[in-house]
RNA sequence: UCCCCGGUCGUCUAACGGCAGGACAGCAGGCUCUGAACCUGUCAAUGGAGGUUCGAAUCCUCCCCGGGGAUCCA
């Protein structure tokens, strides 16, 4: 039994980290009540990254992973300048496309404001927190820096009332923008920048795209993320390294404010992927400035992106687990991404032909109006996909790579003379080239056939070592094909100092307008998948319904090393597409 | 110059004081009506110096290297 014997078939048992082997110890020793609360907790300011895959996995794996865990979604939207609903109603349809699910636990920071201010109040009234009316200038010229210790702002030692009352007429909406700022009263000399009596609460009044014009004043991240975990009851708060810096200032908020099983903190490195750019703004700059058509362009990293490129999720999730979860920073390889697709594809995805740049083949010695119909396998390696007919007829079409006037050694696909298998149909051999007269271009082969070989075998026995992929020419449907390669030149995009913009690749899209699929193809679905045979693996864009014709993406090519060897032989001749 | 974190094959990752293992990539074969998939084999690593120990990737000290940290961002 040679079933595919593909990863994608046992889900491999998760593999441990050890943010797992934490959990297990907390539940094992009944810490946090032996409960596991997770969430995923993005900011709704741009649309999810496959970084945000790997978190995505991570909470809602280890909430999954223990009896009774729950991961909750919430979107921390505490800075209304730059988030969106857009946003919200796109994450969402992300995290459902990976297959995770939060039940009716949809939260939004922002529906915390009341509890975070009765918070800010509490912390007031202990003398844990003051008003500071100081300038922006003059709170970042107190704070000191890296090797200098930080000075005590003059508003300081305020009375509990005054700064109770200066809140509350913050609260109010009376006083402009950046006026003042609450702060708590923790430490000006910590070597820990965060612990330098970091800003609480600042005066905005702009609109929110969720509690409009309610509040004018908005809570920092530091306040509001960890008392945002405890109202949940979070037990664990996962997040990425560069909050490491904050976690005694997150412990110290949920002990000043007499939080009774607090929330614990821990942090991971996030996922980082060469040639690739990985940064909310960045990846929203590409959009802006209209390097690529959209957040769902096939070439953005973004979870819709990949999702129209054809990435199946269990590809990205399988990826993320082998990727695993450690604090040390990393740059992932795109090709173990590509290995994941093309692994979940080899084995779900059901088999086609179509020719990407046609060349013209007539089949002398076929009769003129004769069709035969041959039997081909949706999946060489799993009979469940079942088969369809292919019709073959005189004329053909081949893919044009598959020709060479002057073979090259090791070449056993078609040349003058040569003879090769069709797949699935009967052997041909090359008896003519014919070409422009002007340009030389080869425009049509003439070819003849062994009718004996029909449906596979010579009848002598003879051994064949090329199978080409066609179609036939009447019978096949038209299509655009859309070729993509990575999006950046540079394995870091970002290194240096030169605007991440420069290292753009210019061939990364590649759009072929007269291919040739065959006819099974003709009724494909947007977002359908398949392997177009020797060509990779392929999904119908959108674009197919707004244009009435198939458009086609290449998910991902097949692994070629017919290619690395040529191009081994003759360097700066290889193809790469 | 300060604080925090991290350094294991090319890349990612295991090891919880006891044989440095796996995956991807690479290379060499096999099989094949996809130069795919699949199968077999193979290359390849503990940043450095000391110390503790019968035994150290793992514990300790120092050094080196990398990342993060001074938004009224998250």
């Amino acid at each position: 039994m040679a079933k595919s014997d593909s990863s994608a078939e046992k889900p491999a048992e998760a593999r441990s980290h050890f943010i797992r082997e934490m959990i297990e110890a907390g539940v094992r020793d009944e810490k946090h009540g032996g409960r596991v609360v997770t969430r995923f907790p993005p900011e709704p300011n741009g649309y999810l990254h496959i970084g945000h895959a790997s978190s995505i996995n991570l909470n809602f794996g280890m909430a999954a992973a223990f009896p009774g865990g729950i991961c909750n979604l919430r979107f921390d939207d505490t800075n209304p300048d730059a988030e969106d609903v857009e946003y919200v109603d796109g994450i969402q349809e992300d995290i459902r496309w990976l297959g995770f699910d939060w039940g009716d636990r949809c939260y939004f920071a922002s529906d915390y404001f009341q509890q975070l201010f009765d918070f800010a109040i509490l912390l007031i009234e202990k003398g844990l927190a003051f008003v500071d009316s100081s300038s922006l200038k003059e709170i970042r010229k107190l704070r000191g820096n890296f090797y200098e210790p930080g000075t005590n702002s003059p508003y300081r030692e305020r009375s509990i009332e005054e700064n109770l009352d200066l809140f509350r007429r913050m609260r109010a909406g009376k006083l402009e923008d950046g006026a003042q700022v609450l702060r708590a009263k923790i430490d000006m000399q910590s070597p820990d920048l965060n612990l330098r009596d970091p800003i609480l609460y600042r005066i905005r009044r702009v609109h929110h795209h969720r509690t409009g014009d309610e509040w004018p004043i908005y809570p920092m991240y530091d306040f509001a993320h960890g008392l945002s975990d405890a109202i949940e009851g979070v037990t664990h708060s996962l997040c990425s390294l560069e909050f490491e810096d904050h976690r005694p200032l997150y412990d110290w908020i949920l002990r000043a404010c007499e939080i009774e099983s607090p929330p614990e903190q821990t942090e991971f490195a996030r996922l980082n992927l060469n040639y690739t750019v990985l940064s909310k703004r960045k990846l929203l700059q590409l959009v802006d400035k209209g390097h690529v058509s959209g957040w769902d362009d096939p070439r953005m990293p973004t979870l819709r992106g990949i999702r129209r490129r054809g990435y199946p999720p269990q590809a990205i999730l399988q990826f993320c687990d082998e990727v695993g979860i450690t604090k040390r920073d990393s740059v992932v390889d795109v090709g173990l991404l590509e290995h994941f697709v093309r692994d979940a594809l080899n084995f779900g995805a059901p088999r086609a032909m179509g020719v990407l740049r046609p060349l013209k083949v007539v089949i002398e010695n076929f009769p003129e109006d004769q069709v035969e119909e041959l039997d081909a396998p949706f999946h060489p390696n799993d009979p469940s996909f079942g088969s369809r007919k292919l019709p073959l007829s005189r004329v053909v079409y081949v893919e044009r790579d598959d020709f060479m006037e002057e073979p090259v050694k090791k070449w056993f696909r078609l040349a003058p003379g040569r003879e090769v298998r069709l797949r699935y149909a009967c052997l041909i051999t090359c008896v003519d080239v014919i070409q422009d007269p002007n340009s030389g271009e080869v425009v049509e082969l003439r070819c003849t056939w062994d009718p004996e070989s029909l449906g596979g075998a010579p009848a002598d026995g003879r051994k064949v070592r090329g199978t080409l992929h066609w179609v036939s020419a009447d019978h096949s449907v038209p299509a655009e094909v859309r070729l993509y390669n990575r999006l950046f030149k540079d394995e870091n995009p970002s290194a240096g100092d030169g605007d991440f913009l420069d290292s753009l690749n210019p061939d990364s899209l590649e759009v072929l307008s007269g291919c040739r699929v065959e006819p099974s193809l003709a009724n494909a679905q947007s977002g359908d998948c398949f392997q177009l045979e020797r060509m990779g693996y392929f999904c119908v864009d959108p674009d197919s319904e707004r244009s009435g014709t198939l458009v086609l993406n290449r998910t991902v090519g097949l692994r070629d090393t017919w290619a690395k060897e040529a191009k081994q032989a003759a360097p700066g001749t290889g193809a790469a597409c």
